[in-house]
DNA sequence: TATTAGCACTCTCAAGAACAGAGTGCTAAT
DNA sequence: ATTAGCACTCTGTTCTTGAGAGTGCTAATA
């Protein structure tokens, strides 16, 4: 998406502002880009052209003699036609990949380390989210009794992800008769996703339905009490102190803020989910990402693929003020080193 | 244990000290003293007594004309042996009663929850350090068929405790041939501690005598590949934006270490882990908790009970200026509270 | 002898002044 | 269309000043 009304050299200029503050962090000025970009213009052109950009609202001005900032939809415009693509370099490829050397198997630890492969190698925060266990593909399940009142249900799904659950009995069942309603609730719901289980639980039609001969009062509770299951992904957080680094966070408050929304998770969660099409990257410039507190960040998401349509997401939360191209190539070849993870594992 | 060298005038205005601090977060003058609290004294003899309790190291001056504040020292003499017990009131217990109504079963939860607890009772962060797996008795163990390659091993222990390991085959197993090895396993194991396992599971001569002619290529390989986890207890952390609205922390270096270390885990585990005496409740005031980088933070802890002799910790970390009588008591009841809740499950 | 009133002294903190430095916008020259 | 030059503006630092808070010490008092 071209903005038309802008010109190659506006482009250039833009581009160089974007750069050069993204790196120094204080305002820039025409002298300095006269210095550091060779662009063949004096000072006094850039400050024309700048002054354009501001008026068409690319770049601001903190006060009459700072040099210049870009706005947020300055950094829209770089994002989406003025970045080059960044590869990353093998090293940093490794480095992903060893960090997913240790924890092939299992689910949980895999989103707990991609959080931190991400923050560790953005210096930003780094954010996953898991795939809504919805949509999920019961694969087996195992009741386990604890003791006369209550049993554990282990779900185990196709992707590999494992909800323990703890569920009450409507009455003492002998070890037997466990065994039994386990083994017919895996005959007839395995391979199923976990939603239509959910709903076929709790309809007395459906249930008939679906364990005809077989359905029993201890099933009808055992299936309702199991699959009542309430619908949370997991958030996992890494590299939240990195913020701290950040000279635009000097202050306290501009901080506070950003730490209060991250320990509500459920937040964090809306910020990844939210309008989020499926194995797409994708660049939320300060406000965009529509989080209270958290307009001075931007964030860079894509999500993975798990299992058939089963999605995560991934993400890198930093400063509006970011490595734009840096952060999207790792987002992006983060993303589909898991969706490869769980792919050549099933 | 009572410091011989005050007397009671020196102990009641220590006591004051402590106490004004503690609420306004200033420096406390002699005025400041003769205004709020009825000693029947002038400013005058406590500006004397005052200097007497520096010399004894259980004051300072920030500077010459500024009021007194407690030492470490002075905070030590004050939890020991000055602060008067101050009961919860019946609405703060039902809050944290309350708080357990929801995740009666699940063992994580009730952690999760207790950090939660915790932190929005006490206002200061709360941290909870689950039990030791090694001390864990199992209860059951679970085999679940994965692929050819894998299972998952669900271990639940006594304490209502569930730990998912994912195990690698030796050979492709028949679901005839696991549920054999499942039995087996179960009889030979269930009822005893997971260190004792692990020790039987790493060693031939021991595995031979636990099962006897039921030995197998298949159960010894299954048993050590189970069994290998490694001893990590879970930290479970709440509340940290709560140090944003600490006065003392208005600037950004000083909460910044705080941060870090609150990232790394295992600190935290080591921090509430240290010489824990069963059972008891202990404040490790500011430099005390032997964390670098956290020492203007005061630690209150307890343990509690899981299961027979399993332990895990609770505690609050906040400010050195912390309402200790109030905190202590939090922890204190809390403590009970999942110990009880834990008794009462099993 | 223990306490207290009084006062000089010290240190902090906030407000104001002065000033250098950085960067712009505008105008006139190229 | 570009650029050199310059006046102007705003920031950030440093220094000064003065008010305020609180102490330590001394001398008076009970």
């Amino acid at each position: 998406m071209i903005t038309p009304t802008l010109d190659s050299r506006k482009h250039a200029v833009l581009e160089a502002v974007v750069d050069c503050y993204n790196r120094t962090a204080e305002p820039v000025s025409s002298q300095k880009i006269v210095r550091d970009y060779d662009m063949g213009l004096s000072a006094a052109t850039l400050r024309n052209t700048m002054a354009d950009l501001e008026e068409l609202g690319y770049l601001t001005h903190p006060h009459t003699s700072a040099g210049r900032v870009p706005t947020e939809q300055g950094y829209r415009v770089y994002v989406d036609s003025l970045m080059t693509d960044q590869k990353l370099s093998q090293k940093e490829k490794q480095f992903i990949r060893d960090g997913y050397a240790s924890s092939r198997r299992d689910f949980e630890e895999v989103m707990e380390q991609t959080s931190k492969i991400l923050s560790a190698i953005s210096h930003h925060i780094g954010v996953v989210l898991s795939p809504e266990l919805h949509e999920s593909i019961l694969h087996r399940l195992e009741l386990i009794s604890i003791d006369s009142e209550h049993i554990l249900a282990v779900l185990l799904m196709a992707s590999g992800a494992v909800k323990n659950q703890v569920v009450s009995l409507p009455k003492d069942l002998s070890d037997g008769e466990l065994y039994q309603i386990n083994r017919i609730l895996n005959e007839k719901l395995a391979g199923l996703p976990l939603k239509h289980i959910r709903q076929i639980s709790q309809d007395p039609v459906k249930l008939k339905a679906v364990f005809d001969q077989h359905l029993s009062d201890p099933i009808a509770t055992v299936t309702r009490n199991t699959f009542a299951l309430e619908q949370e992904s997991h958030v996992y957080i890494d590299g939240t102190s990195n913020f701290f680094s950040q000279p635009e966070f000097g202050e306290i408050q501009k901080i506070e803020s950003l730490f209060r929304i991250l320990e509500q998770k459920e937040q964090i969660a809306d910020l990844l989910s939210s309008q989020q099409e499926p194995l797409g990257i994708q660049v939320l410039i300060g406000s965009e990402n529509g989080c209270e507190g958290m307009e001075m960040c931007s964030v860079v998401r894509s999500s993975y693929r798990v299992h058939e349509n089963q999605f995560g997401t991934i993400g890198v939360i930093g400063p509006t003020r970011m490595a734009y191209p840096r952060i999207v190539s790792i987002v992006k070849f983060t993303s589909q080193m898991i969706s490869e993870l769980f792919e050549e594992a099933l």
